[in-house]
DNA sequence: TACCGGTACTTAGTGTTACTTTGTAGCGGT
DNA sequence: ACCGCTACAAAGTAACACTAAGTACCGGTA
């Protein structure tokens, strides 16, 4: 049996991730530690490379290889022109989602 | 390549239907219809009887068959108690992801 | 030197879910 | 006799988050 946010994270995990992207550039390793500071604890690490890895392949983001000091080198993703609009497309329909939920909940 | 709210309800379909119990037991070609009114006309004849089964088989409804003027006998769902622990869960893990959602978009 | 922990990415396989399509069946109206 | 609406069922598909395991590089420590 499925965790219940995990579920709900379908289709909305790579609009947080477009959005993490539009505040600043970053590479895989650190979204997720953004994420844990932003509140998402539970998402897994190998979630995230795999989503990085459709993102590019779509063409919604630049990759640039980049020497760490420690470790392998990064990958930096920088969120390009369809990426913005790909990440306005995904706020629209998370409105349009949101607002119905709320709407219904009101009445429970 | 899927529409972008068919992955957003992913995890989500399932409270609404639950919501909508919550508010009166109904059957299945009623949910869609009240769906519909509610805005949500994309959403599928089929993918609502599957959820149906779904949420059956793991009892957190209960079923009556009930005789109908037109057509074959209608399958009437009501929430029970379990159920409604299970809405009151996704009320929860939406609250959680809505909240952490929205403060990501006023950075944006 | 040998080991361990932290950084950083990769890949193969699994489970869940919404959608599509097709089919069955009863009823009323023309 | 046919059509449209009501009502449910089932098989197959696509997408996605997760799990698990692995590779690799670095600094510190015993």
């Amino acid at each position: 049996m499925a965790n219940q946010l995990t579920e709900m994270l379908k289709g909305t995990l790579e609009g947080i991730v477009l959005a993490i992207l539009a505040e600043q550039p970053a590479y895989g390793y650190e979204i997720t530690t953004r994420l844990r500071d932003e509140g998402f604890a539970e998402i897994a690490e190998g979630t995230i490379y795999a989503l990085l890895v459709r993102i590019e392949q779509r063409g919604i983001v630049d990759v640039a290889k980049v020497p760490s000091e420690k470790g392998p080198p990064r990958k930096v993703y920088t969120l390009n022109t369809q990426g913005e609009a790909q990440l306005a497309e995904f706020w629209q329909t998370w409105r349009l989602l949101s607002d119905r939920i709320e709407h219904l909940r009101q009445r429970g």
